[in-house]
DNA sequence: CTGCATCCTGCCGGATACTG
DNA sequence: CAGTATCCGGCAGGATGCAG
């Protein structure tokens, strides 16, 4: 970065520089879309994230729950009772994002089949070692 | 996965099961967005990519452009000139993300700040240790 | 110009066990 | 219920060098 290379073929906008990346990256991160969208519905305990995204471990649900509260995505409410009850809702500028997110899953459902076959045809052309039986 | 749970609440739709989880990985690879959009614009060339994407290296853009034309998200197109020619080009699946993608990017840009200072918030509150001056 | 092969490192993320 | 702590393997991904 930084070499000297100010001129950028207007095609080709620098639309990812530094900062973007950093944010889409969050965004961007494996678990923090089914949680985002899993939340979309509204406030929703620990455990109903953790029963509801399927492969998620409760470490990483936790990890990523509080990088998305540090970004100020999620906000995090704390029932004193007992047992404690916690539940997390999307912030405002989150649920702009919400529409984004889910074009982005149906996009994903629309396509998984086609977007299955080209990787098996893909494979089959330019490894045509043993699939596995 | 696949621990006989079938039953999950209504509220949390898994909606994030196996086949989707795998499409959106790959769409949500680091690499990804910024090559898909970059190459939204119109057919582009090796190295205008590489150019154009601040922070990738030569490795990481052949590895994700391998990938995208495996699962039929952008064509390659090779021109048997002296030098080598080659463009990347979206495929229609692939197009239809664009929108989407340049939604996902606008809404970064637009939160940037505010991300950027809930992050500085939190870990002034949690984390009170010297902040690098 | 457009790539592939290799080496090497960090950190992502799963498994497991312990607390308030 | 809602976490935290620790260990640890795998792989994403940078650096470098060579090739058609």
């Amino acid at each position: 970065m930084s070499q000297g290379n100010t001129r950028v073929t207007p095609q080709v906008v620098n639309a990812e520089a530094c900062p973007i990346r950093e944010v889409l990256d969050r965004v961007v991160g494996k678990w923090s879309v089914p949680i985002l969208i899993a939340a979309g519905h509204g406030p929703i305990r620990f455990t109903e994230l953790e029963r509801g995204i399927e492969g998620i471990s409760r470490r990483m649900l936790t990890l990523t729950l509080r990088n998305l509260e540090r970004d100020g995505l999620v906000t995090r409410t704390v029932y004193p009772t007992v047992p404690p009850k916690v539940e997390y809702a999307l912030t405002p500028v989150a649920r702009e994002l919400h529409a984004t997110l889910t074009n982005l899953t149906q996009w994903a459902e629309r396509h998984r089949v086609s977007i299955a076959e080209s990787r098996a045809r893909y494979d089959e052309i330019h490894d045509p070692e043993q699939i596995p039986a």
